[in-house]
DNA sequence: GCAAGGTC
């Protein structure tokens, strides 16, 4: 064993370790939250190369991997191929045994791994199901990590290797997910050994190399980016807990969905990755439904000679300006020869991809084989898992220069249809290899994905095996391929002023092209010309078109989308999509093209119409900013945990508050149903008891809708207890006091009794407040009472005034469907509460003045308008009603946002950023708008339709070269059939 | 019954 401590100073640089630092040392391992039997201890560093060694006793070494295969792979690096194999607890993850010496010291190593992540986090018993609280608890509900039931196997396996070992080197991926995954292994390993010295290799590629210089150079782990992935998994959990229990117990009930499913298992979840998935889909249908198809006009211009016929295009590309369009239409056509400007030839080159990704080999399965990005993953797996193609999960876009590219190569010499081509690669004399482009990315854990064993094809293979290893040998082979070369021509004219050009291309060499079929390259010919010459047009044509909308997002256009915003990983996007499909949120068409279903437009409108952009990416974007710094030292993971979910559980609770739009966006698309919600079940009220039926819950005082109170479970409809009061009751409120007759051990008679759970069973007494023309005139219209079953008076007036429920009247509990016991009941110790906020749940204010009200994912709609509401206060000058914010698709002023009344015929707009300018609000056109507009939506179908006129351009036509539009059309700017779009006279919005 | 992240 070592004697001598080392340690870093703040330069990076070993020292001797003074005794304080062995303590203080901020590099030194132990998170005391999560090994709270142990203290934490000292880890020692090896000394530089060249430090003579304390002792030469062999040190016996646990090493764990992230992944069997890694495990397999460094334990044949470090051993030469001379490790023994045995096995372990868990039939995947093996044992490799071999000796090594690690800068002098002999050390005998146990190689091992884990199946990624060893512990998961979960919430505690007490809220683990669905009705045991109110779902903002879950903000602050008390959570551990554990290891599940199908990975204890793996833990005892580290148990009981590590129980006889001196050190533990941890070899997980170097990301900050493995850096997490280190300190669950860490965890585990140091209950039953905590004399452990605690190293971390750090490697980019199983390569010799590379392995034995992470052997001699060993690390420490590295908390800082363990504890950004501990608050990023916390987060995930009460998010997505809270908002998927919410929305499913508010609105799964409440609607006769349009899907075959059973009600029961239908769960309508709320991710931080799924959500925004959605809702590129959405958007991308949204902008579809709200596109206004616009008139352009462009002048083509053709001309045949003996060599073939040339088309010409306009330099302009096209006008939206019909005028100017014909004028200029005009004048070519009265001064019509054509002189040749320029005739420029070029060499163009057009490029092999990059090599090849997770996220490129998921797009390209998807474009040339319609594969979805589950499936092709799935594929990937089995192709890997026997050996044929490298690791599937990888962001690594370039090679390693010390990767054997041409050895990959050699292996596909013997394929019967690509053969050929690897043995030109590797001719030097058919100058085909080029060394491969990169494309930028490296995780440091995996190189791009490659064909690792040569097959022309396996007997169990499927045809999308074939396709997939296909894709990937093709791919490889391209990557180290020259790139196409083509020769093109470009010929300028000019017809009265105007510019026109044609172009040409020839294909000189392939090149990658002959491997990767996949790709094309058009070819076109073009005859010759000569500068200076003149020629008459065969045809010279002014054409109209109308602007298109964007096509509905492919899965390849949504791989893109979730890459670009960050939202999961190389190895998750797929599930995320996945997630979509098994929710019902979205459906898939043959050209896996993604249209939200009914309840996902339903959803993300309900939560955009509450002001939300939950279902955009920037949740996820924030949290991706606080965990790099968390990792980076800047902040504290408690701090960003702190912020982030009190911000994130003032929204949820202002959601809730606003759940009335999630109704009314649902009710756009659904019909509803006679059942009375869960959630309406269970709107929050004051704790009066613990529930004696069922001893999970507790039961809360409500107001139904009907006005009448009754103390219900919360556990319904698991749960049916429940009490109906007297309908004659105005006003009831849980009051601090509890009632000595149902509390047993309660008013210091025993010290209160505690159940199994550690709650008390107390019953609190309700003020009530009587009608008093409802009340016999002995009863006093004010009374302090009791649901225990002490009351009489209650019982009294329950029987006279009956509860205005469709139970029979009476005192005693009717449980719904069951005989209630109400003797029993508890409520937890300490719940007594005063004066309690109903949104957040702390003392201190009302609900009112609570300070949740105010969340900064709440989106201003009205930017400059300071109104905190969120709502629209630009009102229409003729109507006076609020506008809605749009989008303007107008050539001049796209992506400009606008205000404009929702009535058709005001046709009131004003440019927003044009508020408090004093200019605009004039009774100008509606620009064409964009993007969604919910205020004014009616049932899907409806939606758009008085509004986005004659549809996809079948109504537009060629355009007289009088300058007569066809007749019964209108003005596309502002609607009037008075005139047309050239001559608007309100065009000043468009300029 | 809920998240997202590893990986067999």
């Amino acid at each position: 064993m070592l004697e001598t401590l080392f340690c870093k100073d703040l330069s990076g640089q070993l020292k001797i370790a003074s005794k304080k630092e062995k303590i203080f040392n901020p590099r030194v391992l132990k998170c005391p939250s999560r090994s709270p039997k142990l203290p934490p201890k000292p880890l020692q560093i090896l000394p530089p190369a060249g430090t003579p060694m304390a002792g030469n006793r062999q040190i016996r070494a646990l090493n764990v991997a992230e992944k069997p295969s890694v495990a397999k792979a460094v334990a044949g690096i470090l051993s030469r191929n001379h490790a023994r194999m045995r096995e372990g607890r868990s039939r995947y993850n093996k044992i490799f045994e071999f000796d090594y010496t690690i800068r002098g010291q002999p050390c005998h190593m146990l190689f091992t791994s884990v199946i990624g992540h060893l512990m998961e986090l979960g919430f505690d018993e007490r809220y683990k199901k669905w009705h045991s609280c109110d779902p903002a608890d879950l903000y602050q509900a008390s959570v551990h990590k554990f290891v599940p039931e199908d990975k204890l196997d793996i833990k005892r396996t580290l148990q009981q290797e590590v129980r006889n070992c001196q050190w533990l080197i941890l070899w997980l991926d170097c990301d900050r997910e493995g850096e997490n995954i280190a300190f669950e292994v860490i965890e585990v390993c140091t209950e039953v050994n905590r004399n452990l010295n605690i190293f971390r290799a750090r490697f980019s590629a199983l390569i010799d190399r590379e392995i034995h210089e992470a052997a001699q150079n060993l690390d420490r782990p590295n908390q800082l980016f363990a504890d950004a992935v501990d608050a990023r998994q916390e987060m995930d959990l009460r998010i997505g807990a809270s908002f998927t229990r919410f929305q499913t117990m508010l609105l799964k009930d409440a609607f006769s969905f349009d899907f075959a499913t059973e009600d029961r298992n239908l769960v309508l979840s709320y991710g931080p990755c799924q959500f925004p998935t959605l809702g590129f889909v959405v958007e991308r249908y949204w902008e579809i439904q709200a596109h206004e198809p616009e008139e352009f006009w462009t002048i083509n211009c053709s001309h045949n000679s003996e060599e073939g016929t040339a088309s010409f295009s306009w330099i302009r590309g096209h006008l939206f300006d019909y005028t100017c369009a014909i004028t200029i239409y005009e004048m070519c056509v009265e001064e019509p020869t054509a002189t040749v400007t320029n005739v420029r030839q070029q060499e163009k080159l057009k490029y092999p991809p990059y090599p090849l990704s997770t996220i490129e080999l998921e797009k390209r399965a998807s474009r040339y084989f319609r594969m979805s990005s589950e499936h092709t993953m799935k594929v990937a797996e089995e192709l890997y898992q026997s050996g044929f193609i490298s690791y599937p999960r990888t962001e690594t876009d370039s090679f390693s220069a010390r990767t054997d590219l041409r050895a990959i190569v050699q292996e596909q010499q013997a394929h019967p249809i690509w053969g050929s081509y690897a043995q030109r690669l590797l001719d030097p004399g058919a100058a085909l290899w080029r060394n491969p482009g990169s494309g930028g990315h490296d995780d440091k854990a995996h190189p791009p994905i490659h064909p690792t064993k040569f097959s022309a094809g396996e007997s169990g293979w499927s045809q999308d095996h074939q396709k997939i290893y296909e894709l990937v040998v093709r791919h490889f082979l391209a990557c180290v391929s020259q790139p196409a070369v083509g020769a093109e021509t470009t010929v300028e004219i000019d017809i009265a002023g105007e510019q026109f050009n044609a172009s040409g291309r020839v294909i000189i060499s392939k090149n990658y092209l002959d491997i990767y079929r996949f790709e094309t390259w058009g070819g076109s010919v073009i005859p010759t010309y000569e500068i200076r010459q003149q020629f008459i047009p065969t045809t010279l044509t002014l054409d109209s078109g109308v602007t298109r909308p964007p096509p509905l997002l492919s899965e390849a256009d949504l791989l893109s989308c979730m890459d670009k915003a960050g939202i999961g990983t190389d190895a998750t996007m797929h599930d995320h999509i996945k997630k979509l499909l098994d929710r019902f949120y979205a459906t898939k068409d043959a050209n896996t093209r993604f249209t939200p279903t009914n309840l996902g437009e339903a959803l993300v409108m309900g939560y955009d119409d509450m002001g939300y952009e939950l279902w955009k990416p920037y949740l996820r974007a924030k949290m991706e900013d606080d965990m790099k710094a968390v990792s980076l030292g800047t902040k504290r993971k408690n701090e960003i945990l702190a912020s982030g979910l009190q911000e994130m559980k003032a929204c949820f609770l202002d959601a809730r508050m606003s759940k009335v739009k999630l109704f009314e966006a649902m009710e756009v698309f659904f019909d509803r149903t006679n059942r009375p919600t869960v959630e309406e079940q269970q709107a929050v009220g004051e704790v009066v008891r613990r529930c004696g039926l069922c001893q999970q819950a507790d039961m809360v005082l409500k107001r139904k809708p009907d006005g009448n109170f009754m103390v219900g479970c919360l556990a319904y409809p698991q749960c049916r207890n429940v009490v109906w009061l007297p309908g004659s009751i105005s006003e009831a409120t849980v009051t601090s006091n509890v009632c000595s007759s149902c509390s047993p051990g309660w008013s210091g008679m025993c010290g209160g009794i505690t159940n199994r759970n550690g709650i008390t069973g107390l019953v609190f007494l309700i003020h009530f407040k009587f009608r008093r023309s409802e009340i016999p005139p002995n009863y006093n219209a004010e009374h302090l009472g009791c649901i225990g079953g002490c009351d009489e008076t209650l019982r009294q007036l329950t029987e006279i005034c009956g509860t205005g429920s469709r139970n029979l009247p009476g005192m005693s509990a009717s449980v719904r469907g069951r005989t209630p016991t109400m003797s029993s009941g508890n409520i937890p110790a300490g719940n007594v509460r005063h004066n309690v906020c109903t949104r957040c749940r702390e003392t201190g204010h009302a609900a009112n003045d609570c300070p949740s009200l105010v969340s900064t994912f709440r989106r201003s709609r009205t930017q400059g308008t300071n109104n905190p509401t969120g709502e629209s206060s630009v009102s229409c000058s003729s109507c006076g009603e609020p506008c809605v914010l749009r989008t303007a698709n107008t050539a001049n002023n796209r992506g400009r946002k606008f205000y404009t009344c929702q009535s058709q015929e005001c046709g009131f707009f004003v440019w927003e950023d044009m508020i408090g300018t004093g200019t605009g609000g004039t009774n100008a056109p509606r620009p064409n708008s964009r993007g969604a507009t919910t205020a004014s939506r009616g049932r899907r179908g409806e939606r758009g339709r008085g509004r986005r006129g004659g549809g996809r351009g079948n109504d537009v036509t060629f355009v007289s070269a009088t300058g007569e539009p066809v007749s019964g059309r209108r003005c596309f700017t502002c609607g009037d059939p008075s005139h047309f779009a050239n001559a608007c006279p309100n065009r000043e919005h468009d300029k």
